[in-house]
DNA sequence: CTGAAAGCGCTTACAG
DNA sequence: CTGAAAGCGCTTACAG
């Protein structure tokens, strides 16, 4: 009536010694010659796999690390994701991935308690940042490291992107090229970079003393091309902008599809700049000129923040920023080749 | 000296119960209202959240699903996870995305074994089906569907693309067109979709009478843009094609600017078939024509698969086949429209 | 070096 | 309806 149908404890039967060896050879810990050939070569009959449940619940942990992203759709979160392996997998994490989707903060929420227990850590970069999402964030028992900005006093790691300066940097560029009548593409204004964003822009319109009528500005129902496109046929009709800054790459090619279809020649009846700097940039005709906030280093840092969260619970919060980097392409300087 | 510092301990402690009644509390099984009461103000009170590696290892599940696929920086993917996701939702399961990126076969034979005990099932869309691969797929204790085609004999649960009448359907219609110089730009051909695309080509051009030279076929050392982009100028610089069709639509967008690098007018001079049919396809300039290869009805098909498979581990594997459609848009029409 | 035993945090028959 | 107890499959002091 033992209870020997345990495959650990069958291993040890094939092999004829205990459990424990089993689980010391196979963890690679001193054994004779003779048992860690037995035991390897039974494991190898049985085709045993051990249960890595049951070993999570024993050390406490899982050496699985969750990455929540807004969008899996969108490029410039594929580059963070990669970013965030190769951080992770050196320290011998593995990295998993959900999407939370477009929905409101249950979405976000769920997960969150879903991960618990098959995770060490957690890196979230919210799309929204809603009451009841901050009420879990504060609340994790669970290390965690947000990319993206979050309200003061929340004592949660945390890396983000320079946004006014990052929108600067482009406002500045097309006012340079002689540009005045600067409108902005934006996504929804409830995100975190689109509020992040706007506050950039106006900022440096007004700095440069330039105009910021409501008409120049619209809001893209989604961060996507198809939302670019229609959004930016709205701006396009009800402004006579000579550039725009568009919150993202994707709303930047809906804003050069809704330019070819208005015949527009780019740059020179319409300079457009992107941001994110994903290398969709490079493959438009014309070629787009994209403001890089970071990403990859946002991911990067937001890796190791959590890395040494983990080793050390009680270490401060920190909350480093990422500078950005402007890259000027076809899409806003005449000259500048093919 | 008893251990008592189990959470579950804990909150049974608080509420003047027993572990079991909390844990029948918990999980909604009927219990008197005053423990109920007592139990949920308790586990309010601490914060409790259960551990679910615990759980798992008790009740031998943990509700969770993988998703392997190969790079989840294509489009495609992404629709795939969405549908995947959805039909998985719906049946109480968790989604969890692993990127097996571009590296060889140990970047999968890893995933797939530290996938297990993680999760309950897994679905596996291989960009390589190498031998290593191939053992671990046959070996599998954890059910499991594969997304792409197989070597026969394979006892596993799979859904695949026609990728033959896919092609065929891009190859007929530039044919219809005129086209008789029919480039076929592909991706790696040590691929999954890289093989069976390329048999699709040269099967369709040879039913049709067409010739399939060497220099009119290229292979792109990845499924990207840049990739498509450098690979697309081999091609025009080694033939004369008057039609491309691309192995997918990332591909295609490279082919799109090589084209207006060169200055070639499209469709006029050359028309441009894409593969996949992504949100991408509506929004180049021009709009790319692209084969619909039932990407989001192949990954609803695996998730219902494994579904059942979970349900019956002994019913025999099936093997379904997902029909394709073509969307013609400007770049293979002259009169398309805007 | 090796084995017997305790215990990780849960769930679930089994009695009452 | 409720509690005491066994056990899921591992790891790890503790003796020897």
């Amino acid at each position: 009536m033992a209870s020997r149908r345990s495959t650990l404890h069958l291993v040890a039967e094939h092999a004829g010694v205990s459990i424990a060896s089993v689980s010391r050879v196979l963890n690679g810990l001193p054994a004779s010659e003779s048992v860690t050939e037995r035991v390897q070569r039974a494991a190898a009959e049985l085709g045993y796999v051990p249960d890595a449940t049951a070993r999570s619940l024993k050390v406490g942990r899982t050496e699985q690390i969750s990455l929540a992203v807004a969008d899996v759709g969108n490029p410039v979160y594929v580059s963070m994701m990669h970013a965030v392996a190769d951080v992770l997998t050196q320290s011998g994490y593995r990295l998993v991935i959900s999407s939370t989707g477009n929905d409101p903060a249950d979405q976000i929420d769920l997960l969150e308690n879903l991960n618990r227990g098959y995770v060490d850590g957690m890196i979230l970069s919210p799309l929204r940042v809603t009451e009841p999402l901050l009420d879990r964030i504060r609340g994790s028992r669970l290390p965690l490291v947000i990319i993206g900005s979050l309200p003061d006093g929340i004592d949660v790691d945390s890396v983000r992107a320079d946004s006014r300066e990052g929108v600067g940097l482009a406002v500045d560029h097309l006012a340079d090229q002689g540009r005045r009548r600067i409108a902005f593409l934006n996504g929804p204004i409830d995100t975190v970079p689109g509020t992040a964003r706007l506050a950039g822009y106006l900022t440096a319109m007004e700095r440069l003393g330039l105009a910021t009528s409501g008409d120049m500005q619209v809001e893209a129902s989604d961060f996507t091309f198809a939302a670019g496109l229609v959004a930016a046929e709205t701006l396009l009709q009800q402004c006579n902008p000579d550039a725009i800054v568009c919150s993202n790459d994707l709303l930047a090619v809906g804003a050069l599809k809704a330019a070819a279809r208005r015949g527009l020649s780019i740059p020179e009846e319409l300079a457009i700049v992107g941001m994110d700097d994903t290398d969709i940039a490079q493959l438009t005709t014309p070629t787009l000129s994209s403001v890089d906030l970071g990403a990859v280093r946002r991911a990067q840092t937001a890796a190791r923040l959590l890395l040494d969260r983990l080793a050390d619970p009680d270490r401060p919060a920190r909350h480093p920023i990422v500078r950005p980097s402007l890259t000027v392409r076809e899409s806003s300087t005449a000259g500048a080749g093919s």
